[in-house]
DNA sequence: TTAAATCATGTAACTTATTACATGTTTTAA
DNA sequence: TTAAAACATGTAATAAGTTACATGATTTAA
């Protein structure tokens, strides 16, 4: 069950917004959503493909310039529905988050490893920068908290994400600072 | 790039610590590191054979009860180097979160959305329950802040995941709180 | 004006991960 | 003593995800 095909629950969020191209939608993983899932075009191309069949979405062929087709879809009321089933269903399963970082830790024996300190001190680079762009992120799409009101998961998700963040940080510097001075 | 592999530096970094069958580390995927990355016998016995094919693991056959063989896996020289290797390479990459929930949670639109307040509970008992049992586990494993000392990196991460988790709670807490009351 | 970047859509090959199928042994508790 | 739970090892089928292959149009900046 663990999967479940989540993308296609993604795509139909997505399109439930406004209509959008698979170019779009490649685009919204990158930007958008990016810090929480990731597809490539190789998925989502054959993923619309999928849903369409199944009545979930339909497309409509727009021109651009002289000749360039773009395939435009559409979120139909049966996808709608299944959009809303999905959100309203429980999300019992917690999964693991698979942080890379966090597993080598797992193998390090000691507190006096000579890898350690370089390992923290990457992580913290990476974490802050990430911290940073969140927040930068933020306070583009968010600049007054009325804002939030509009897109409130999005506001929600952000906020989450820039806390986690901010905890990593925190952590790292920490652990850091923990560490017996060679 | 983004997969690598990583199964096989776990079992790598499993085997490092002690000889194991692969029932053993199929079992440690459940208990020990769970938290952070998951593999089922399946993925584990083709594994171990691979790794074996390439020279970084080894197995003898040792006799349980009358007749029930089990394969006992040693760490080569070079599994270790392998090992080695891995972690003391960078680890640039931030992989996503895939956490289902904030995915659904990013498709709710305004702070009214009558589901929002039972998601939000249900991802509190959840996480609360995690957190109570990541917590348990740090006090059985390190009931002396001194054992630290010998699974330094195992201390870390049930440390650094308890932070995350207790995070994670207070956020869920707070952002039910800011609900407007219906 | 032309070359690079971006837009736009697809398929193929491969890797990784999950679920199901398949079999047999040993231990534990009723 | 016997049935259930746990131990133990594998393969097959399927699903999900990544990388590579493939092609062409439009826009933008040099």
């Amino acid at each position: 069950m663990a999967q479940k095909n989540k993308l296609q629950f993604i795509i139909l969020g997505l399109l439930n917004q406004q209509p959008l191209t698979g170019y779009d939608l490649t685009k919204a993983f990158d930007d958008e959503i990016g810090e929480f899932w990731q597809a490539q075009h190789s998925q989502i191309y054959p993923q619309l493909k999928r849903l369409e069949e199944q009545g979930y979405v339909t497309h409509e062929i727009t021109i651009s310039g002289e000749k360039l087709e773009k395939k435009l879809y559409h979120i139909t009321t049966s996808g709608s529905q299944l959009l809303h089933e999905w959100i309203s269903i429980g999300t019992p399963d917690l999964t693991a988050t698979k942080d890379e970082f966090i597993l080598k830790l797992y193998f390090i024996q000691t507190n006096h490893d000579p890898r350690l300190p370089a390992m923290l001190h990457e992580q913290l680079a990476l974490h802050n920068a990430k911290l940073t762009h969140l927040q930068q992120r933020l306070a583009t799409l968010f600049p007054q908290p009325a804002m939030a009101k509009q897109h409130y998961g999005h506001y929600l998700i952000l906020q989450h994400a820039i806390g986690r963040e901010d905890y990593y940080v925190n952590w790292l510097k920490q652990t850091l600072r923990a560490l017996p001075n060679k």
